[in-house]
DNA sequence: CTATTAGTTCGGAATTATCCGAACCAATCG
DNA sequence: CGATTGGTTCGGATAATTCCGAACTAATAG
């Protein structure tokens, strides 16, 4: 590889790697070799290419990179007679990330359920005038209806594409 | 309030707050002060209400509660002759949370282009087998964009609805 | 002026997360 | 068999986060 692309590809990993330590809360060495598996692509990446590129330590390596098979995010494919594990994303990674989506809103909609019942048997004792307003927890609910629903669609259609191919 | 609704808010607290310190990333404390404010409503939390509710230091709730308004999460009202300020959620919050999603689908979309560019440069490099397959990141941000309109959608619906009312 | 209330600021203690090294295991090679 | 490769496990060092207490400010009350 070419000396500017590998520079490149390093920026990314780090660039990459800071979003994914937000997002899916990886800590920061999990985090890169998330982002360096998927700055490899197809060939992959073994253990000992991420201790090195990465400098970091065998144990640390192995312990993010099993986590993040239990996460599902990675997988590895092997090769006849060569002892090494070549690491991949897994490549149902964009559905995953419409599911996680779905069941966080799903989360969050049975929370709002829970706060209003909460709040309706509180309301009983209250004032007229320091009731609670529910309309926020109504308009955030069918918001979240609305959300899963338009999202469930744009699975629907890659599930459709992934399976035409 | 009744015992047994006191008992639970305390527990709508605990289990709220969890949600808070995942969804917002917020510290234990500080995701306990915006769920008890929005558990305690229009009638609004004084600052010594949480300090003795949450059984915090007032350095701690001060500290918090500071972050949770630069934040715009939470807002006060005052009350004349009153020296205390009175807690209560920002009522936009619910516009906000769209608008932090299509933030982050946006910075997310930078990123897949980012990373495209990169694939791109590499491919002219790498034989047929092992070249980057771009359809991923292309399917992503097409996601990314449909998912961004129906929530920008959301999120007209919404504002139109509270400037009626 | 003194006391009280409402809250802020800062130094550090306690907890938690992250990472490393050393010792280890299991498979293959010579 | 011993040596090498490809990893795992565990105890502890380091760093980051979170919280607290003590000392402080600023406003009002008596």
């Amino acid at each position: 590889m070419q000396e500017n692309l590998m520079k490149t590809k390093c920026r990314l990993v780090e660039k990459l790697g800071i979003h994914f330590e937000n997002k899916d809360n990886l800590a920061p060495v999990g985090a890169r070799i998330l982002s360096y598996i998927i700055l490899t692509g197809k060939q992959g990446t073994t253990f000992e290419d991420l201790v090195s590129n990465l400098c970091a330590s065998k144990s640390t390596v192995s312990t993010h990179l099993n986590h993040l098979q239990d996460l599902n995010k990675v997988e590895y494919y092997t090769k006849t007679g060569d002892r090494k594990k070549y690491f991949i994303i897994n490549n149902d990674t964009m559905v995953q990330g419409i599911l996680e989506l779905m069941n966080q809103w799903e989360e969050q909609k049975q929370l709002h359920m829970e706060i209003m019942d909460f709040k309706i048997d509180a309301n009983k004792a209250l004032d007229e005038d320091t009731k609670f307003n529910l309309d926020f927890h109504k308009g955030y609910i069918e918001f979240l209806d609305e959300a899963t629903q338009s999202i469930s669609k744009l699975r629907n259609k890659i599930i459709e594409k992934n399976t035409k191919l």
